[in-house]
DNA sequence: GTATCATTCAAACGTTCGTTTGAAAGCGAG
DNA sequence: CTCGCTTTCAAACGAACGTTTGAATGATAC
């Protein structure tokens, strides 16, 4: 009974933040109620209100604590990759690397809670609430400028068009992956158990995306019969 | 004023439905309520509870209506191309095409809803209410089935494993196009206007998933270095 | 006409929602 | 110990939720 023997393990703050993360992932944004929330953080039912201003300011608060630090994490490894090789163009599946790493190392912390919010975030880019949406947008455009312009320069022989539209491709392929609906379980003899070793992870989503990125363009036929 | 000049254009029920296809899609299952969405089909309030039963049995109901025809159509087109090449097996762009073709031209149902619905099908595959997740699991099995064992035989060269993965990236990609958050606009540069060219659509997506389908395995060097 | 059934309607049900309030409790500085 | 400030607390707020009710209305058959 010494010293603060008695003060809880963490921050109040840290602890709704905690809560918000697990029950917005389990039961959506507007499923999950302030008294759920608050009660599974062991706090008064006003100490949202009183820390964060409303649910709503909550909810950015849930994404910037996580989105903020792996986009700029993001951008760190990009930075590195053209430092290392000043004046080279990187391959593809280093940018793909850079990109996701970022994702699926948060996959791996099941301790912290990262997982969790792969979770909630994969969910979120599908999210029906349009502010949601412009939130995740916003956060995220600094970093899409960046790989976008730097797959452009990896791909001279892809026009910018159908690259966009590859790019567009991935991200649904990363969300989804993230989301991880493990209950769903749409096709048959998908084994949940090895889904989240995130090193063999990286290795197949890099393998299924490069590919999908220097795939032969659609009517690249019909052009060379033109031509 | 003659013969029922007063009666309303479509059945209760099916306006019930179209309100809410377009309701959910936007607000979410949770945020529209019985309120929202019995005012916008201009019925009753009652008039949920009569025809459907509860919420629950709308929501059901609504995805019913659209996807057990669209994956009796893919089943329909997959009989058809087996049963016009006996013996051959089908190229895997083939089967792709049988199973995403179905979902591209609902898209450009802009008058009869389709793409609502599109939208919110996109939206339901990372639903956070597990009885969503699993209600469209249910409804998908069959078809799911039937198509793993197509990609199987099509792909002898890819192990199993790493095609369960593959379709699994596939169906990410498929659905986060359908949802096609338009106002996320994650990637500067992307043209909304001429997304929903339905023909265009399926060639860019089936670039990309099949060229993803046949890619070189991750691991393949090192197997072959022990071999 | 009348009887029968299906459908629509306004009103109310009890519950839960996000938020606010004002007092109580905790706590470091002087 | 007392002051000033932050944080917690129980209670209540009005609003909105999904659902139910019983009467009114509509349509069909005899």
């Amino acid at each position: 009974m010494s010293v603060r023997a008695l003060k809880p393990l963490k921050e109040t703050q840290t602890r709704i933040l905690d809560a918000a993360e697990e029950l917005f992932m389990q039961h959506g944004f507007e499923g999950a109620s302030m008294r759920m929330l608050t009660a599974r953080a062991g706090v008064n039912l006003a100490a949202v209100n009183y820390h964060f201003g409303s649910k709503d300011a909550l909810v950015e608060a849930v994404f910037r604590r996580r989105l903020d630090p792996m986009n700029a994490e993001r951008l760190a490894e990009l930075d590195r990759l053209e430092a290392e090789a000043p004046g080279r163009t990187l391959t593809p599946q280093a940018i793909i690397r850079a990109f996701i790493g970022a994702s699926l190392r948060m996959i791996e912390d099941t301790r912290g809670g990262g997982r969790t919010f792969s979770r909630l975030l994969g969910r979120a880019y599908t999210e029906p609430a349009k502010s949601i949406r412009q939130l995740i947008g916003r956060m995220y455009a600094p970093a899409m400028e960046r790989f976008k312009a730097a797959f452009v320069r990896a791909l001279p022989e892809v026009p910018t068009d159908e690259l966009v539209w590859r790019m567009h491709f991935m991200f649904g392929t990363l969300a989804y992956t993230l989301a991880a609906t493990d209950t769903v379980q749409l096709i048959a003899g998908a084994k949940p158990e090895d889904r989240y070793d995130a090193r063999v992870l990286e290795d197949r989503l890099t393998a299924f995306m490069s590919a999908g990125l220097l795939a032969p363009l659609p009517g690249a036929q019909h052009v060379r019969i033109a031509a």
